[in-house]
DNA sequence: ATGAATACAGACAGGTCTGTCTACTTGTCA
DNA sequence: TGACAAGTAGACAGACCTGTCTGTATTCAT
């Protein structure tokens, strides 16, 4: 049986991703979760403890949701690679999670409402940029590269060109634009 | 001699750059900037025209810094686009703009704060990758690539993913990351 | 079945937000 | 001098915010 907290942290980021984290208010996510407020205050301390589980959250359902994709699209870590691009497409076009159209990247838009670096939901968001890094880099050892890590940061760049682009313009074919960038990139970075 | 309007733009553009659009109050932008809550009220019917004046000014503003530091480089323009990526370099340290520190690029964070498509904020961040994107593209051109849009819009994607890098985990390397990238990109597209 | 834990609704305090209003001061130009 | 434009301070309304509190209902294990 889901928990009231699940409830709690499932519509607080639904709203904070969809609207914006200064934006929404306690009591819209209390209403809409159907959750009493002194239950929420029993599970987090303030409103911002409620934002970092949010996040916390998201970390987790994106992560396993990424690497779900890439797994099941082949097993050779180059093509798995290269499927991150095609994931992130249908992550753009709203396909990617139930209920939950694409608003960009809820960690850099994170990073953008808590620009001090120290801030606890900042530190969270570089977090979660490094543990996908991490993740990349693994495949690109798998995959033989010579510095793996050099080319993981390349195609992570790329992941992050892409998302923006999409978001801010509008456009969920920048996917494929830092396709097509990562392919050259494969092609010089791996043996033949 | 400045105006009370210029003044008053000014500092709504590096606060809400620096702490945000919905955590800003419009009282603090008085504060600061020494302007009366009535003379603000001429000038602009709501805050939410403040939001869309500071980002009219920060587009001529980036754009201007962008343009300015590319034709200082070089007057050959593979050498100019190049160019970008040191000048994106000096941003994400903190030297391009007098008084106002890097906290990522405010369209991003715009887009990030006001995240339906057609809000005219999110609009105003589109328009002004657009502008940029055909700044590029025109240099591309100059330099006699085949198909120049296409080049721009990969080392539009190059430059995103090197803001974000930078500003989500703080490493204004992603700069020389996304150049190298570049340099690639523009030896396979461009004549010899 | 009784006590503990969990959740509920809803009022409340104290603060902040945007936007409006009034009444006063300053500077300019004719 | 006198009219007018522009700016000032500060009070105010009404909405919304976070976080606290009270008192009641439900569930569950012992």
């Amino acid at each position: 049986m889901r928990s009231k907290r699940d409830d709690l942290v499932d519509t607080a980021l639904r709203l904070f991703y969809t609207q914006g984290f200064n934006a929404t208010g306690i009591d819209k996510i209390l209403a809409e979760s159907g959750v009493a407020k002194m239950t929420m205050y029993k599970h987090f301390k303030s409103k911002d403890e409620l934002i970092l589980a949010a996040l916390q959250r998201r970390d987790e359902q994106f992560r396993e949701w990424l690497a779900g994709e890439m797994t099941k699209a082949s097993d050779q870590p180059r093509e798995q690679l290269l499927a991150m691009f095609d994931a992130l497409e249908q992550w753009f076009r709203g396909r990617a999670f139930k209920g939950l159209g694409f608003a960009g990247c809820a960690f850099i838009n994170a990073s953008g409402e808590f620009s001090q670096s120290d801030h606890p939901a900042h530190r969270l968001a570089a977090e979660h940029k490094q543990s996908v890094l991490d993740y990349i880099a693994g495949l690109c050892a798998d995959a033989g590269a010579k510095d793996p890590v050099t080319l993981a940061e390349q195609l992570a760049l790329l992941k992050e060109g892409a998302i923006v682009t999409a978001q801010v313009r509008g456009l969920p074919d920048a996917a494929q634009t830092a396709k097509s960038i990562a392919k050259g990139l494969l092609d010089a970075a791996l043996p033949a």
